[in-house]
DNA sequence: CAGTGGTCTAGACCACAGC
DNA sequence: CTGTGGTCTAGACCACTGA
């Protein structure tokens, strides 16, 4: 007999009588004691497997009313955000990076909206073009508060993409990313040698840091582009 | 003083000590012994804290080597994918669901290539039409293989969506799902009231239940839909 | 080999939610 | 009030990995 048990293992198993069938969706669990002396386990080793199947959307726990297997199981994904750079790579091809365009103006009326910009905020504004094998892959256009991070007027992004330095600068803030697609515009779709109106998938993405606004980006991919993800 | 020391708190202080440049990215930090002591908690406090930076991103850790801060933070997210209907009625809206036409069908042969079906294999294909306050929201482009589930021969479509139906009779199985973009075929344009060639979001989701292809769909929006998450 | 994280245990106390 | 999960502790042993 096998003296030690791994959460590993009673969380497999609970998992196998759920799905098949012995706790049906809706139902009640036995209580954490329970469980702990069925498996011959400490009560916190069957706490540590339940709090993973909390984890991943398949039971809920409540005190006092005990631990039930959710009616419908939560789904839910999780996503790697990649640098552009690491993402091209991952699939073998070599990558390129392009600067195509740079200045500081004052915000636009669209983007102080977004992201709650006081009136004339001085904004970095890059357009870079991320490349995969010679061919373009990824346009991003990208608005940077000065205000905040000043120290981007010294950055030089000619060689080293926005996302990069910025990882780098600010590795901890907080973001809102969306996903949408989007029909191309006339400079889109010759950056990114696609015809105007062709759909592109359009990642945007803004980042605060301490609740004030870093940056805003606007990533549109060639066309055809998938995001993948499984679970 | 305080007595109880949560792993929350340890947690936090040590994301806030790697945030303020105390332990830059790429740095190593004290064992789990030496910041036991350090917060006068328990070992395994200390670890539940590292544990969550570890599924956060934050930090990697390897035995003999110690806990280092990633030298650029794993960025990720966490995306609901809940049922349409939870979806809208979120939003505030009402919830409508139309059955287009629903016919049984051999597999074609891109879906076979997809979902590695045999030839021949029978399929349920469907056509859904979701409605968030009277308009069109998703257009639902379902099959379902009839040799993994029979029982969908008998099913009643036209009150019940089927990814509702599906999730009740296997909760729980292996999912690939991608986005994309695409362009609006006439007879999507139609369904969802936008124009032929209109930007559509588009989801594809695969799912397969020890190893056998359940069913495929793509799901397309209307035009401007937008699926956002924080982190 | 020695140092690190990874896990388990037994017991305790607490917090919350129903009754 | 009582039963449930949530957390913490002190200690132990194990597993991996680098020197």
């Amino acid at each position: 007999m096998c003296t030690t048990t791994s959460f590993r293992v009673i969380k497999a198993d609970i998992l196998r009588r759920i799905s098949g069938g012995e706790w049906p969706p809706g139902s009640l669990l036995p209580n954490e004691l329970a469980l702990a002396r069925e498996f011959g386990a400490a009560r916190a080793t069957v706490g540590r497997a339940m709090r993973e199947l909390v984890d991943d959307g398949i039971v809920e726990r409540k005190r006092k009313t005990g631990t039930r297997v959710r009616p419908v199981p939560l789904r839910q994904v999780r996503l790697d955000i990649p640098l552009v750079r690491v993402e091209v790579e991952a699939q073998g091809s070599s990558y390129r990076y392009a600067l195509v365009s740079s200045e500081s103006v004052p915000a636009p009326n669209w983007l102080r909206a977004r992201l709650d910009l006081r009136q004339g905020a001085e904004m970095l504004h890059l357009v870079c073009l991320h490349l995969s094998d010679g061919h373009p892959y990824q346009l991003e256009d990208r608005w940077i508060n000065l205000g905040a991070v000043p120290q981007a007027r010294q950055a030089d992004f000619s060689t080293l993409g926005p996302s990069e330095w910025l990882t780098r600068q600010m590795p901890f803030s907080d973001i809102e990313i969306s996903f949408s697609a989007s029909a191309a515009e006339p400079e889109q779709a010759r950056q990114l040698s696609c015809a105007v109106g062709d759909p592109l998938f359009r990642i945007e993405r803004q980042t605060f840091w301490e609740g004030r606004p870093i940056t805003f980006v606007r990533m549109v991919y060639r066309c055809g582009h998938r995001l993948i993800a499984r679970y």
